[in-house]
RNA sequence: GGGGAGGUUCCCGAGCGGUCAAAGGGGGCAGACUGUAAAUCUGUUGCUUCGGCUUCGAAGGUUCGAAUCCUUCUCUCCCCA
C-alpha cells in the first residue's frame, strides 16, 4: 500500500511511501533494472548506499535460467541474490512483445521458445503468479499482452481482452497465495494508443482490486507528445489511493511528465544500458563519453554531482577506459547514471514537499535541454 | 656467401590483367539505445570545386588497360653455410 505524505497542489504530482515487505519505499521512485538479479555493473551494496530500496528483477530470464529448480532451493530471489530490499518482479509480458518472434499468444496463455536455447515453455497468468510466489517477489505483475504502436483498433482491443482476462485469472490466484506470502500483485492497464480502449482497460483493470496500478504499452516506439497525450489520459483513471507505476520510462523528461501526471513508480533500462555504452546523465543533458572531445576533459562527469564516480574520476579518464574496453569504464558509468537518477527523484520528492514541484520541473528541463555540457 | 618467402589504403590481411579507392578484421570517428536476447547495434573511415585526382616498397617497362606481368634496385623474414 501508499501512504501519501505530500502534495504538489498545482499539478498531480504526489510524494508517498510505498510499505513493502522488505521495507519502505520513498516514491515517486525509480527502479533500476535488475533483468537476471542483478542490476548489470554495479554491486548492490553500492545501491543500497545510494538510497535505493526497490529493483526490478525479470520472471522471463529467471524462469529460464537459472530456472525454478534454483530459484526454490535457494529460497526465493533475495536469498539467491543477496539484495536485501525489494524486488518488483515483471512477469515476462514484455518479453511476450519484445520476443515476438518466439511466442504465440493464445487465451490460454502465451507459448515461447526459450531465446537461449529454444526449448519450449507456456506461460499462462497462473503459472506466473505462482512462479513469481515462488520469487518471493514483493510486487508480482500481471502477465499482459503489451502492443506496439500504428497496430488496428481490432487487434488492440483484442489484446485489451485477454490482458483484462489474464488480470482477473492472475488476481484469483494471488488470492489463493501461501499465507506466509507477502507479496502484492500490480495490475497492468494496456489499450495501445486508443483512447477508448485506454479509458476500457484502466476501467476494467481498476475493478479488480490489485494493491497497484501500472500503465502498460507505453514508450514502446511512439512519439513523446503521444506518450505524453496517453500518459496524462489514462492516469486519470488510475485511483488515487494506490501506488501507480508505468512501465518502462527513465529519461529525465519522461520520468518528470508521469510524476506529474501522478505516477509514483517507474522503472527503466535506459540509465544503465546508456551507462554501458558511455553515456551519463547530467543536469545539462545526456553526453556520450567516448567522444573524442573529452580526451582531454580533467573534470568530473558532473561537476553538481557528489556521487563516489564524480568525486575521483575524470571524464577523461572513463573516456580512456571505455576506448580500452576495460570493465571499470560501464561500471562507473552505471554507478554515476543511478545515482544521479535516485538524486533527481530525491529532489523531485523534495519539490513536491515543499509545493515546487512545477518550477522545478520547468527549471531542470529548461538547463537539461540547453544543453551546454 | 647460397636458397626461399614476402613488402597492399592507420594496423593486420585478402586480391594476382579490366567489374579495385581495393574483401574481411582491428583501430579511429559519429549515431542509436526507454517493463534488458544489449559491456550491444548501426553508419562512416585516401583527396575532391563531385567532373575527377592521387594510391598497393622504388624506378623503369609490357599492355587499350597493371596492386596484379617483366627488369633493376631496395627493405623485411626464414632456412643452409
Amino acid at each position: 500500500m501508499i501512504e501519501i505524505t505530500a502534495r504538489d497542489g498545482a499539478t498531480n504530482a504526489r510524494r508517498g511511501n510505498l510499505i513493502l515487505p522488505h521495507g519502505t519505499v520513498e516514491t515517486p521512485t525509480f527502479m533500476p533494472v535488475g533483468t537476471n538479479g542483478t542490476v548489470k555493473a554495479i554491486l548492490f551494496s553500492a545501491l543500497e548506499k545510494m538510497g535505493y530500496r526497490l529493483i526490478l528483477g525479470n520472471t522471463y530470464h529467471l524462469y529460464l535460467r537459472p530456472g525454478m529448480e534454483i530459484l526454490k532451493g535457494a529460497g526465493g530471489l533475495h536469498q539467491f541474490t543477496g539484495w536485501e530490499h525489494n524486488f518488483l518482479t515483471d512477469s515476462g509480458g514484455f518479453q511476450v512483445f519484445s520476443l515476438s518472434q518466439l511466442r504465440k499468444i493464445t487465451p490460454e496463455g502465451v507459448r515461447f521458445q526459450s531465446h537461449i536455447d529454444g526449448s519450449r515453455h507456456l506461460f499462462t497468468p497462473e503459472s506466473v503468479s505462482e512462479v513469481q510466489e515462488f520469487f518471493r517477489s514483493d510486487i508480482q505483475m500481471v502477465l499482459d499482452v503489451c502492443t506496439p504502436p500504428g497496430i488496428e483498433h481490432r487487434e488492440a482491443e483484442d489484446a485489451l481482452k485477454i490482458t483484462t482476462d489474464w488480470a482477473k485469472r492472475a488476481y484469483k490466484r494471488w488470492e489463493q497465495r501461501d499465507p506466509s506470502y507477502e507479496g502484492l500483485i500490480f495490475g497492468i492497464v494496456q489499450g495501445n494508443f486508443y483512447k477508448d480502449l485506454r479509458k476500457r482497460s484502466a476501467e476494467e483493470i481498476c475493478s479488480i482490486d490489485f494493491p497497484g496500478i501500472a500503465i502498460g504499452g507505453l514508450s514502446v516506439g511512439e512519439e513523446k507528445e503521444v506518450f505524453k497525450e496517453y500518459l496524462y489520459y489514462t492516469a486519470q483513471y488510475l485511483p488515487d489511493e494506490k501506488p501507480r507505476y508505468v512501465m518502462g520510462i527513465g529519461t529525465p523528461d519522461y520520468m518528470l511528465e508521469a510524476v506529474e501526471a501522478g505516477i509514483d513508480i517507474f522503472d527503466c533500462v535506459y540509465p544503465t544500458r546508456v551507462a554501458r555504452n558511455s553515456s551519463v546523465f547530467t543536469d545539462q543533458g545526456i553526453i556520450a563519453l567516448k567522444n573524442e572531445r573529452f580526451k582531454n576533459d580533467f573534470g568530473p562527469i558532473d561537476p553538481e554531482c557528489t556521487c563516489p564516480v564524480c568525486r575521483q574520476f575524470s571524464r577523461a579518464y572513463i573516456r580512456h577506459l571505455f576506448k580500452t574496453r576495460e570493465i571499470l569504464g560501464p561500471m562507473l558509468t552505471t554507478e554515476h547514471n543511478l545515482h544521479f537518477m535516485y538524486r533527481l527523484m530525491e529532489r523531485t520528492r523534495e519539490s513536491i514537499s515543499a509545493g515546487t514541484f512545477k518550477s522545478f520541473k520547468a527549471d531542470f528541463l529548461d538547463r537539461y535541454y540547453r544543453g551546454d555540457k
